[in-house]
DNA sequence: AGCGAAATTGTTAGCGATAACACTATCCGC
DNA sequence: GCGGATAGTGTTATCGCTAACAATTTCGCT
């Protein structure tokens, strides 16, 4: 720095001034500073200034490292919406996310001085460690804790449930079974009770409750029992890969999909169209998710207090040739 | 700091001896600084280190944001591996690997004064922005361009597809027709040249190529193609979701697989297990590129020297129910 | 006991930036 | 032509840490 003021013939601090885009500085010097910055390739040490100001310009995001469809969409649409907004992102990725874990990878972050945390927290292990949290750094959860009064942006589960379950109602079914995910996501529950509500307000009979763990090989599982049940047409997948599983339990038993019993899944992963058959399925709007969070957080970095604002994002159907009224 | 140093009666000098586990600080000291620090609950402040050492305990990795599974496979598995190295990981995720994306992302990583850079680089242009890099910043690519002397971890494409194809040709098919993968992917083209080899080595005609681009869509209209031609018996998807896409077209026309046509995929995504019926496929071993690829980055690290070692990880067929016999 | 080597601890000087304040010009209105 | 606002620029202190060296203690040995 001291070596481009001496180019440029001015003091550091005028080119702090020209880095940082500060008013009071004449044009032609800031042309001549900034010549010499090119023409000394130098670029300002990151350090330096986090040091000083105590601020970054990166936003830390916490995810679990996983290959779970969900979770990677949504870090990576964060990603993509961050682009215009001057902040990077840092993702801190943590094995499980168990309250010790996700303290450790929150600490990361502070040390780091990031301008503020996003963190995807599906389960409730994750939310319990915001709890110890500063209550001035910027958060905002993805898929976190409903009952906690934190800023949240999340899919709205209960009613892409309710759609999928409303679909099959209508096409004819009496009642709709549901593959559930793990029951320590809230994301499963909230599907649960889409589920459950769709079929009291239809004054549809609630079958019992078969539950998996997002995996092809336990909705399989899952769906070699329902297969063996003749009274089983119409069954409501907690996420596409789920109804992978289930779509080849029943094919192995016989019974066709949709003529003897429909599916419908959640996620609308890019494949669910090339399934056989292709899979009728509610899609999650994972930018439009991003997109929120993001502005959540901006608001909190600019106004400086947390306050706990929630944004809800509508899924949308996607009707494929899963689902046909029971018996053909 | 200074309270730290306070509170243990010792001067702030001892304390960042015993952050840094120096080696000539009395036990009983270090045991004072030691509580201090709990006690305070002082965290050393990173950007000050980094501005007096010039060096960051972190790793750069450069990806392309995508849900493709074979990278994220990679990250998520390079993130795991990285956990006991005490280095931490920053993800700097990019748009598209065009040269000018990657470049921005390593001088990003580079303000951040990252110890070593990985980057996942599977087509040409990524490995065009390394050019630039100065020679000192460890560095490794993984699936990167062999044709540089960068030092390179990688799965051997070639085998898996010769492996691949060999199966199908031991299953008794007179040859074996490929569906690729977008063709500036290296991945897709060490592909390519293993089916080609086995086939040559096996005295059996090769077919023409069909491309597709790795989404299930594009397998899905290359397998329209494939199921209008009785000759074709026996085809080898550049990856798993490609070969979905076949299956669903060769369900639709009404060829059974496998005993109208057999189909290998590759990648072994969780899923590939569920289609229908079971995909036979190839796995890649993505904790062994991880690991890899971090031990050669930190020998670089330790060395100080960059070289060009390379490492390739072979991969293992899973044999499923997708390969029968030619006419059943 | 006394001296040098080794072990332990303290002091001082930056790392590269920004903040706060001090200083010059320049320009306005009366 | 003079006081006072308003650019534009320079000076100095400081952020929290480590490196290098200086100072002190401890110890072994003659």
């Amino acid at each position: 720095m001291t070596d481009v003021a001496r180019l440029a013939g001015v003091s550091h601090q005028t080119v702090s001034r020209v880095l940082n885009g500060h008013p009071n500085v004449r044009e032609q010097t800031r042309l001549r500073v900034r010549a010499a910055i090119a023409e000394l390739g130098y670029r300002p040490n990151r350090a330096a200034r986090i040091l000083v100001t105590g601020k970054s310009q990166v936003i830390g995001v916490i995810a679990q490292s996983s290959t779970l469809y969900g979770p990677m969409s949504m870090l990576s649409a964060f990603e993509q919406a961050t682009g215009a907004s001057g902040f990077a992102v840092s993702v801190g990725s943590v094995r499980s996310l168990d309250r010790r874990s996700v303290a450790e990878a929150v600490e990361r972050h502070l040390d780091q001085r990031v301008a503020g945390i996003v963190i995807i927290a599906p389960v409730v292990s994750a939310n319990e460690a915001l709890d110890d949290l500063p209550v001035d750094i910027p958060l905002v959860t993805i898929d976190g804790d409903p009952e906690r009064s934190i800023p949240l942006v999340t899919v709205d589960q209960e009613a892409g449930a309710r759609d999928a379950t409303r679909c099959l109602l209508e096409a004819g079914h009496r009642t709709v079974w549901h593959v559930s995910g793990p029951s320590d996501w809230f994301d499963s529950a909230g599907r649960v009770r889409g589920w459950r509500r769709a079929l009291e307000e239809a004054g549809a009979e609630v079958p019992p409750l078969v539950s998996a763990d997002w995996t092809a090989a336990s909705g399989y599982q899952a769906g070699q029992m329902l297969a063996r049940m003749a009274e089983v047409t119409a069954v409501f997948a907690a996420n596409d890969h789920i109804a992978l599983g289930i779509l080849r339990a029943l094919s192995e038993r016989g019974r066709r999909v949709p003529d003897d019993v429909s599916v419908v899944g959640f996620d609308d992963v890019p494949e669910a169209g090339y399934f056989i058959p292709p899979l009728t399925t509610i899609r999650p709007d994972f930018n439009a998710v991003a997109t929120a969070s993001l502005s959540v957080l901006l608001r909190q970095i600019d106004q400086g207090e947390r306050g706990c604002e929630r944004r809800t994002i509508a899924p949308e159907l996607v009707a494929r040739k899963s689902v046909a009224p029971p018996g053909g």
